[in-house]
DNA sequence: CAAACAATCAACTAAAAGGTTGAATATATT
DNA sequence: AATATATTCAACCTTTTAGTTGATTGTTTG
């Protein structure tokens, strides 16, 4: 079966409140490093790693220009997150739904 | 602001495949936790830790009769983070199709 | 060219995560 | 009462994570 590890990277990426901050940063569009870092108590090099998890989990996406990165969001991930937990939602509220009806239906036959 | 810290157990929970599987395992219903722990092939307390940290997500409720725990699939936080997960996928999926727009209007103008 | 700047790399630390085994607790069964 | 079963607790180990500081690399600027 293989489940997609990509799911794992993705949910441990957004895990974090850094790093789900930091995504909102970029909403506004491309941010360098250390801009991104600036609103941050921790030192550069923390919020740099944590970049990079996200780079990882393909959330972000760096270009280069010059001694400048700018970084931007890529939203694959979060598209595929969405679904997932959509999709899981949805398979459960129907196994709820089914389970409800049926103690009703139970409960409507005894009286 | 204070950003609600029970996302981030609730994605941290789910970002591991053995408790995504937990959780399906749960869709057809109560389970104990031996039975839960079966198909693992790790030991029945490492099955024992996950379902805690999916308890202490608030993923799945346990019911004590006798010596056996029932555990059941807690819908609540799977909402929530698929809340999250879909506004904050709309809000960037506008803020890229007023992109979008934008060079296009550029370039139109510059025809 | 020298100094400043943007960013990572490297080494280290502390804490958390994920697993193990063995003992303990509580309930059922014979 | 003794034994078996269901589950957690406790101690331990290894790996990963999140952070630090200091050095390094590459690029710009005075």
């Amino acid at each position: 079966m293989s489940v997609p590890r990509t799911l794992d990277r993705t949910l441990q990426a957004l895990a974090d409140p850094t790093r789900r901050a930091i995504l909102q940063r970029l909403s506004s569009g491309e941010a360098r490093v250390t801009e991104v870092a600036e609103p941050f108590r921790m030192s550069l090099n923390a919020v740099s790693k944590h970049i990079m998890v996200l780079e990882r989990a393909k959330l972000v996406k760096r270009r280069k220009e010059g001694r400048d990165h700018y970084l931007s969001y890529l939203p694959g991930p979060m598209d595929e997150a969405a679904e997932w937990i959509e999709h899981t939602r949805n398979f459960w509220s129907s196994r709820l739904d089914a389970l409800e009806r049926l103690l009703r239906d139970e409960d409507a036959k005894r009286t």
